[in-house]
DNA sequence: TGATAACCGAGACGGTACGTCCGGTCTTAGC
DNA sequence: GCTAAGACCGGACGTACCGTCTCGGTTATCA
């Protein structure tokens, strides 16, 4: 019943815009963002320019995509927190791991051209918003109501607002390039969060 | 009497000069930031645009320039944080007036162009930390050295931390609109900080 | 018979083709000549200036095909001169009815951007002699043939030179602009080169 | 004594004028024609752009003026065609050192420089007729007139139609080169003028 | 000898056009 | 019937010159 189209046209629309949305990073990840034209995409995609005009209405809609596609598969389950029963001991693991991440030159240029996209255009703000940050940040603060209910952060905090405190300074720091992104920044951004929302 | 140097060459050098910064700023602010050209910027200067790119090497740079200028004149004193005595109060009316300067739309497009250059390139960031985040900083350092004499903060607390943390979360909820820049979230950061950093 | 390649392809390729070559002879024709510039063709050929550089490889080159374009369809047939028998009227109707589109002041810009072109480009020499040049001369040379078996020109006579005397005083004279080009001269022309020829 | 104006003065102004007109020619001499450009002329001469500008007013002028100076000091006398009373031989003599000139490289961009501007400025057409052209068109004439007197050209000859077929072949075939400019051919152009114009 | 004016070299300036590049649309040939 | 290829329009890029304007530093005359 399902399938009215031919598989092959579906597979093969799929395999095009994979291979589209692949090259977009591939090029974002290797070159200077400003460098990363459509039509490179296309000709390393082996893909005509109209087939991704076809799909979406201009540039930054692609690389939005192809950096969105990044975290595809992304659920609740995969990115859950890690849930020790040591509220302190697992955000520091998962900040030092987020510090490590982006020291990857590449995962950095990708990140940062999702940004520069996301900064300059409300609608895919809010795109990134839904599909990304909010599922992310719903498995986060999963945990911290874990750790509410034991008592290892105060039952009134504002959960959003835990996150952009941990979260928000090692973003700005690694935006600006202000200063270390090392363990022991994790740690401290750890410690201040803990302390401003201890029970 | 004074001028050492030649006196209308410098002056005319330096109206051309203000003239470009002054035009890329008034077009920054009312178009979309991919509109703004350099040729749009040179018409608007009433200069040639080989006058422009004889002082900068990219449109970037002058851009970055442009913006830089914003602040142009700003010192410790000038941005120094108000001192009543009263630190929480000092910070809540610093951060209710951060927050509301956003909203004006046209210096949320300043902001947002200033951060886009900064974010995809180094040097560029570089020389915004040296000449404006550094400086801002320091003045705003200052009045928290103060609030530790006084035993509003603790001795050990790492003062750009304070501010990441004060700072930061405004600044991301702002870059990725993820949520409203009210005099209450204000008031919240800075009970949160206190908080983290009581002594 | 028909058209053996894409005919839809061909015809857009051939209208911006033609619209490019008129826009050009229409701001040669009416403007200084100085003053023709690449964006003024393109935009009143209603074309992208790539396509046009896509084409020709400078503004010579355009400008020299826009020229060369005024006498395609010209054969020997077309041009051939008059033959009624009385080589010495033939010549002079023909050299009076030369003499005077030199007066046209737009078909006077259009030579001499030619002959500047020419002038200062030996390649486009060359293919103006092939496609041009010598195509009208052979069929000025045919008539002369003509004469020469009815005994009104030498036998012997070189008829490039022929060609040459009776056709290159008119051209100096019009090229530096030296005295009168009127019926007078153009019938004096014919004479002296009758007698320099006759048998 | 003499001079008003300071003597060292004068020298100056005229030793920068010379080598600004040396130095337009140098370049014209050795480079194709359009990539001299007034900068390079007063790099070339040592001199401020704005000391050509006081001179002439444009840089066809001053190209002209360059390639007039050529012939500065060409009188009469001193071009006067020589007189051994046989005039075909003389011509003969005259028109092969004409045919060789073109032959130098340099001489030849030069001569195509001022065909050029003469060719599409009407001033500085005249200007050259009057200057250069007519003057040396005087000392031919005298050599024709004696020729005349001793029955070696028709009496009744128009002196300025015998010198436009003598040497506008000569000069159209080189600028347009479509033949060569040898020996023989100068010779049958001086065998067809004096056929034609034979008394 | 020192002051003062004329002049020059250097080169920045407002403009205009160059030839290139790319975004987004449209056409064609081929699978 | 959709695709890869790529031409097309439009328009910004950064460069090169034009002809003008300003500057600082000689020169050149006269006190």
């Amino acid at each position: 019943m399902s399938n009215e189209k031919g598989p092959d046209h579906s597979r093969r629309k799929e395999r095009s815009r994979q291979a589209i949305l692949a090259a977009a990073r591939a090029l974002i990840a290797e070159e200077a963002y400003e460098k990363v034209t459509v039509e490179a995409i296309a000709a390393r995609a082996g893909v005509g320019k109209q087939t991704i005009y076809r799909r979406w209405p201009s540039k930054s809609a692609v690389v939005f995509a192809a950096l969105l596609a990044l975290s595809e598969g992304v659920d609740g389950q995969s990115v859950a927190l890690p849930d020790t029963g040591d509220l302190e001991a697992d955000l520091k693991a998962v900040m030092r791991a987020t510090a490590q991440e982006f020291a990857d030159p590449s995962f950095d240029r990708l990140i940062r051209a999702l940004n520069t996209e996301i900064a300059n255009d409300a609608v895919l703000a809010a795109e990134y918003r839904e599909k990304l940050a909010q599922p992310l940040d719903e498995a986060k603060k999963a945990r911290l109501r874990g750790a509410q209910a034991v008592g290892q952060l105060r039952t009134d905090a504002d959960l959003d607002l835990v996150l952009e405190v941990l979260y928000a300074p090692l973003f700005q720091r690694w935006l600006h390039r202000s200063g270390p992104l090392d363990a022991a920044y994790a740690d401290s951004l750890v410690a201040v969060t803990l302390r401003a929302f201890a029970p």
